[in-house]
DNA sequence: AAACTTAGTGTATTTATGACACATTTACAC
DNA sequence: GTGTAAATGTGTCATAAATACACTAAGTTT
């Protein structure tokens, strides 16, 4: 039997070297629905007009999958104590063809050639607690709005289509509004997110019958105030409810 | 920097030497769903009372994973032609703690103690249509009801959990019956799929009028013959026809 | 010809969906 | 303080879908 030798460096992963996780991570501003991109870096060296690129790298010998998108999405990123889960898995050998990836894969990696396979994960944040803090290899991080991702490394794009057709399905069985809004908020939000995921408009009355059968919101003895319009009352997700819209 | 070096024999995946693809193969035998199992084998020995498994094994270097799926059941069972798509990726360090699993795995593999990250995939067939003829490391295939899946080996009663959650989301939108009945069948046939899948009982006149309405079965005059008791009207279904029960 | 077995069918009730318009409450400008 | 702008909040009707329920029909077997 013929046996070819290859190094690896000890912090690496020797047994599962080249199996990677990816992050797509949706907020929501009130209108659109966002996800989070890096600007990737090559060491210190700036990449003139390099591709953006969904979080994700590298796992760990050690560490199950859902543990790796974690630590991955925190070193990019600073987001931690998220709920990821995980969507699918990519592993063409082709999807590493564009020069731009290739170009940088050769600075950062060990094995810039070899076929990575990525598990990639999703998650839905609120912006407004969190504090983006890009380190590891991402230069920054930034939010864009769906409909307006560039064309983006690797087979992120692919891996971005994935994540919102997997949401897409999942707010017809769970209260996903709970991930992206704020902890009082009102109708009208509720339904800006729903049409923003599902792409969708509804009629105002037929959506507030609907969603508020479910029970899985409680009206509170609270309005909006400082708006310059007859000011709506607050609703809270109950947690316990399940529902199927 | 410290290297240790890990000699690897040039057949193997030497990029991701452990990553592997398991199938959850279903069918109907009129009555139950139906998993396929093979009983595994190390080489010329038998391994006494050893674990049912799902057939599953190592990817190739040039292979996607879908590709990987299709050989791997091909060598292990014979079945080919044959539509799988992915459902979940299981890579927790502890999928290999059984005992009779480190016994197999030291007989077979050339790292047996790394910890693998499997790629589950999922399909249904007619079992009629079907040779199965065991190879590679399968000393036999066999169909178990899914009511009566043993323990099986590594982490694979999850990953059978798994796919059978993933044919119950599916039946909603797609005819899946299309897969596992025979080209004519009869609405009773039909009908106690759904239940099979789906672990409910309909009422034999609502299923009807619903399954009817959706346009995917198409009547025959055609009947059933050498049957006991009055004949059933044949069905086929038209595949260009989408529905949502 | 009687018994057995599964096929095949209809109706009434309840529940859900979809379409549609106007008065109400606040802030702000003047 | 009156008027205007802006979004909130609400009800009904028609149609479609879901559910519950029981008997006759058409073959085979004895």
């Amino acid at each position: 039997m013929v046996f070819i030798f290859v190094a690896y460096p000890m912090t690496e992963n020797k047994v599962n070297p080249n199996v990677s996780v990816d992050c797509a991570i949706f907020s929501f501003d009130g209108n659109d629905l966002e996800v989070l991109l890096i600007e990737r870096m090559a060491g210190d060296t700036h990449m003139e007009d390099d591709l953006l690129a969904l979080p994700g790298n590298l796992i760990y010998e050690s560490e199950n999958l859902d543990q790796a998108a974690n630590r991955v999405l925190k070193e990019l990123t600073g987001l931690s104590d998220i709920f990821l889960e995980q969507v699918y898995t990519f592993g063409d050998p082709s999807r590493i063809t564009k020069q731009k990836d290739q170009d940088w894969l050769r600075k950062i990696r060990a094995h810039p050639e070899a076929r990575v396979i990525t598990v990639a994960y999703t998650s839905l944040v609120k912006k407004s607690n969190l504090k983006i803090m890009p380190s590891s290899f991402a230069k920054t991080a930034l939010w864009v709005k769906t409909q307006e991702v560039p064309q983006l490394a690797f087979d992120h794009n692919d891996i971005f289509d994935k994540a919102l057709d997997y949401l897409k399905q999942k707010i017809y069985t769970e209260p996903l509004g709970y991930e992206l809004l704020p902890e009082r908020f009102t109708l009208a939000q509720l339904q800006k997110l729903y049409e923003a995921i599902l792409q969708d408009n509804f009629d105002k009355r037929n959506f507030r019958r609907k969603i508020l059968r479910t029970n899985f919101i409680v009206p509170l003895d609270e309005k909006q105030t400082g708006v310059a319009h007859k000011p709506a009352r607050l609703y809270r997700f109950d947690k316990n409810q399940f529902h199927q819209i």
